[in-house]
RNA sequence: GGGAGCUUAGCUCAGUUGGUUCAGAGCAUCUGCCUUACAAGCAGAGGGUCGUGGGUUCGAAUCCCUCAGCUCCCACCA
């Protein structure tokens, strides 16, 4: 018995014991998951960006995500969670570039082979971090199904579908107006486009009448560059104004070219000067005008942003440098009417931070309508439910009015179009070259292999990952294999609410496209990792704690258990590093709480009775809470799960149920109660593991010899047994009652150490069961009286009376106090009941139910009443 | 401009279909304690007109309307 004392180390170094149970558990391969006869749990990881880094947002979304794992496992289901990266097309080869730059090479003296290969050199070395980081978070993902969006059958399965939905007629190549990116040469979807106000100037530009030398017609427009490629003016018809510029044409100022003016009532009259200056290939509405109109379309811009040969004398100057150039020199043509300063929105790059240049351009794009009605579907009929389930809303109404999906990029880092284009015009798509020869050859049989030119664009990133939930189980390429049939459709789905649209929206519809089915149940959306201020956590503000840091001063497990209590869907979270420190003390207490049950000698003797009480009674609480944190669950209330199973730990059992079977200083405990101790123990900790897999780990293994294979993380919760609720409520009379010796031991100075007197006029409400408990917990000795003592303190617990002698020390004036106010509360609440119970309405119309409790409290407050009274005339 | 949501203790948030005087939790604060598991602790305590004003109801934090403040999403009038 004296060896173990020593064995346990006074604290518990996380440090030392996270590294040694990870790489437990790996050689042990607890994460890794088979196909067999259990019901599956399959999580797919949202993949992180293959060189990206871990920031607080990923520890966040992946504890979570480890928790629901952890849990789903000790529940029994077969528990498959699929790590994995993203190629992230246009973020990675933005870094590759930068990182070229950086040694003097630039991407355009680069075959698309040689850059290829500089990428492909940059992620072996830079990818997979992210995912050795998860490590240290104690994610429990089955690594050896660790897939990345770029590996062989999932870029098969990218082009297999690109074909599939080609030849289905739902993709097709078109020039449209898209949102250019001059710095990363390639085409946006609309949401990779964020608006930022912008500090502008309006300039009112005088565009002279054709046949009418002494007028102008004047235009406000931000963007005076874009002149060059004006195809007409626009008024509203209904314009007072403007209705003697009706039929004309006039003149663009710089560039000569007479322009008509065509009428629409799109043009506001209020703004500026009801005249609109129309640029078909550099705006989206003017393009809109343009189609209207049959306007011929001139695009000014060479793909960089700088100005080509249409701009005139400006060609090759940059486009914001022509803004400043051509303010002054049509100033000095007298074509500047003046300008004012203007506040507008302006489109960015996501990735890049440039203004973004609405463009005219050959892009595939995917029909989006009819594949988004089953995805629709779905969300609204609840088969897919979010959580929190105001996003739904949101869904529908993005899916409602869905747009074609722009899929195709300027880029080279990413799944290749395989669109293969033949000599003498037109294309075919095929999943390679030799199938794309064998089409080609229908339209022309003479053409050879080298012939054909494949296009040069990738496709999208979320093209990709889209497919994510089936291409990890090879579904595309081998749709009947055994991972997909037992896998598939995947249980929980943890994201951020920013990429709804993005990448959950696409995943449904790809999975209902593809697999025919949902491709997860359950959708929890987390919210955004904010600091102090509320300001989201980013790296220029430098407001994020390394998380690696802080794991290696707190542990995984501390970060885990602060997420965990913060946590509620869809809400973000206000970061703070004292909500660690919760973290770290609670893992401090459940090691304590282990010491002292590990410090007891152990003996077979008679069980006390008030150890008899108290493991019947927190084996009923125990039950209890884990049917509320199975409802919690089910609910997604994470953090109310954690907060339920904190304060069952903390105040149930360390302070309460230890404190009563603790055995007095010096003697041993009797073996029925350790045993059941233990029991209790065990069962907590198995509760506590999802949230910290650690710690509970380290100590499952100091309680007792385990075999080989007895992981907590492996070990299966057991199925709650018999709720007492009679006994939970005695029990909660009898904390109640020593609670208010304490109080009064407070208020008077007395120690714990002083042994009281308790006078108890027991009734119905009195906890006699618990007898020993209060006494033990508040050092009272007990005695049942049938009338009150002089000397003494006085409380009421439920309808039981009761006082602690006090020879000498009771202050009258302040229990009088204190019994009057009590007495007016009551009678307050009393009267409150009554005027409820004698109201007819209340009493027929309320539910039994509810008249009954209100008939109970009306005898109770009676009861108080006539107490206190007595009580208030003993004191005369 | 269109849509969604939020406003409860100093802070972060719960509050399920209206029904105990329902106004809660954690953290923080205050008081007293180094009591032999734990001061990263123990035992207590204080603290809110549930944003404003109205309405429905026997009964409203909860349902409806007004106003105020805040957040997010979508659109992008040059």
């Amino acid at each position: 018995m004296t060896d173990k004392k020593t064995e346990i180390p006074a604290k518990y170094d996380p440090s030392m014991a996270e590294d040694r149970w990870y790489a437990d558990w790996l050689a042990k391969g607890y994460f890794h998951s088979e196909p067999d006869t259990r019901i599956p749990y399959t999580v797919v990881i949202p993949p992180p960006n293959v060189t990206g880094v871990l920031h607080m947002g990923h520890m966040l979304n992946n504890t979570i995500q480890d928790v629901l794992v952890r849990r789903a496992r000790m529940k029994g289901y077969n528990a498959c969670w699929v790590p994995g990266t993203d190629h992230a097309s246009i973020a990675t080869e933005a870094k590759v570039v930068q990182l070229l730059a950086s040694q003097g090479i630039k991407k355009t003296d680069l075959s698309r082979e040689e850059f290829l290969r500089h990428a492909w050199q940059w992620k072996e070395k830079h990818g997979g971090i992210i995912l050795e980081q998860l490590k240290k978070l104690g994610a429990s993902c089955d690594w050896s199904r660790t897939k990345f969006t770029m590996d062989e059958p999932l870029s098969q399965s990218v082009i297999k579908v690109f074909v599939q939905l080609y030849n289905e007629g739902k993709i097709y190549r078109g020039v449209r107006m898209v949102n250019w990116d001059p710095k990363a040469l390639t085409a946006l979807s609309d949401e990779e486009v964020i608006y930022k106000e912008h500090n502008g100037k309006l300039y009112y530009l005088r565009y002279r009448i054709e046949g009418d030398e002494d007028n102008y017609a004047v235009v406000a427009t931000t963007r005076p560059e874009t002149i060059f490629g004006d195809t007409a003016m626009c008024i509203n018809p209904k314009d007072p104004k403007n209705t003697h510029l009706k039929g004309k044409r006039v003149i663009v100022p710089l560039c000569g070219r007479s322009i008509p003016v065509i009428e629409d009532e799109y043009v506001d009259i209020e703004f500026g000067t009801g005249c609109l200056k129309v640029t078909p290939a550099h705006d989206v509405n003017d393009y809109m005008l343009g189609e209207k109109y049959n306007l011929p379309s001139i695009d000014i811009f060479n793909d960089n942003g700088t100005l080509n040969e249409n701009g005139m004398q400006y060609a090759g100057m940059d486009r914001f440098d022509v803004r400043e150039q051509i303010e002054k020199d049509l100033q000095e043509q007298g074509l500047l009417e003046k300008t004012e300063p203007y506040v507008n929105q302006i489109g960015t790059s996501e990735r890049t931070g440039v203004a973004i240049e609405p463009k005219l351009s050959m892009q595939w794009f995917l029909k989006m309508e009819e594949l988004a009605q089953p995805a629709l579907k779905a969300v609204i009929e609840d088969v897919i439910k979010l959580y929190p389930s105001k996003f739904k809303n949101t869904y529908r109404h993005w899916m409602e009015n869905v747009r074609d999906w722009c899929v195709s990029r300027q880029l080279w880092w990413g799944q290749q179009i395989p669109a293969y284009y033949l000599p003498k015009g037109g294309f075919v798509v095929a999943e390679n070259a030799e199938e794309a020869l064998k089409l080609a050859r229908e339209k022309d049989p003479e053409i050879k292999a080298e012939d054909l030119k494949q296009d040069p664009d990738v496709l999208d990133t979320w093209f990709s990952s889209w497919l994510w939930p089936i291409s990890v189980f090879d579904g595309i390429n081998n749709p009947d294999n055994k991972d997909i049939n037992y896998y598939y459709p995947t249980n929980d789905l943890v994201t951020a609410p920013e990429i709804l649209f993005f990448w959950v929206a696409r995943m449904i519809i790809a999975g209902y496209k593809f697999k025919g089915a949902h491709p997860f149940g359950n959708v929890y959306l987390t919210g955004i990792v904010r600091d102090k201020l509320r300001r989201k956590m980013s790296k220029s503000l430098g407001n994020s704690p390394d998380p690696l840091e802080l794991i290696e001063k707190y542990g995984a497990d501390s970060i885990r258990v602060a997420m965990m209590l913060c946590t509620t869907a869809g809400n973000d979270i206000i970061w703070d590093d004292s909500l660690i420190e919760q973290g770290r003390n609670f893992g401090n207490k459940i090691w304590n709480t282990f010491r002292l049950l590990k410090m007891w000698n152990v003996e077979d003797k008679e069980q006390p009775f008030s150890s008899k009480v108290a493991v019947e009674w927190f084996d009923s609480l125990l039950n209890r809470t884990v049917t509320e944190i199975d409802r919690c669950f089910s609910e997604f209330r994470i953090s109310d799960a954690m907060m339920t199973l904190y304060k069952l730990f903390w105040d149930d059992f360390s302070s309460s149920y230890l404190e009563i079977i603790k055995p007095p200083f010096g003697e041993s405990i009797d073996k029925k109660t350790y045993d059941s101790t233990i029991g209790f123990y065990e069962t907590l900790l198995q509760h506590l593991h999802p949230y910290m897999p650690f710690i509970t780990e380290e100590i499952w293994h100091y309680i007792k010899p385990r075999g080989e294979k007895e992981s907590i993380m492996v070990s299966l919760y057991k199925e709650p047994g018999r709720i007492d609720e009679k006994i939970i409520e005695h029990m909660s009379y009898a904390l109640e009652v020593v609670s208010s010796i304490r109080n009064i031991r407070a208020g008077k100075g007395i120690a714990q150490k002083e042994v009281l007197k308790l006078n108890v006029i027991a009734d119905e409400n009195y906890p006699v069961r618990e007898k020993d408990i209060i006494s033990k917990l508040a050092n009272v000795e007990i005695e049942e009286v049938t009338s009150k003592p002089a000397q003494a303190e006085n409380f009421i617990v439920k309808t039981t009376e009761y006082s602690v002698i006090l020879e000498g020390k009771v202050d009258l004036a302040s229990q009088k106090e204190k019994i009057e106010k009590d007495l007016q509360y009551t009678e307050q609440f009393l009267e409150s009941v009554m005027k409820k119970l004698s109201n007819e309405r209340f009493v027929n119309s309320a539910p039994a139910q509810v008249v009954e409790k209100e008939k109970a409290k009306k005898a109770d407050a009676e009861k108080k009443i006539k107490i206190l009274r007595e009580q208030l005339a003993s004191i005369h």
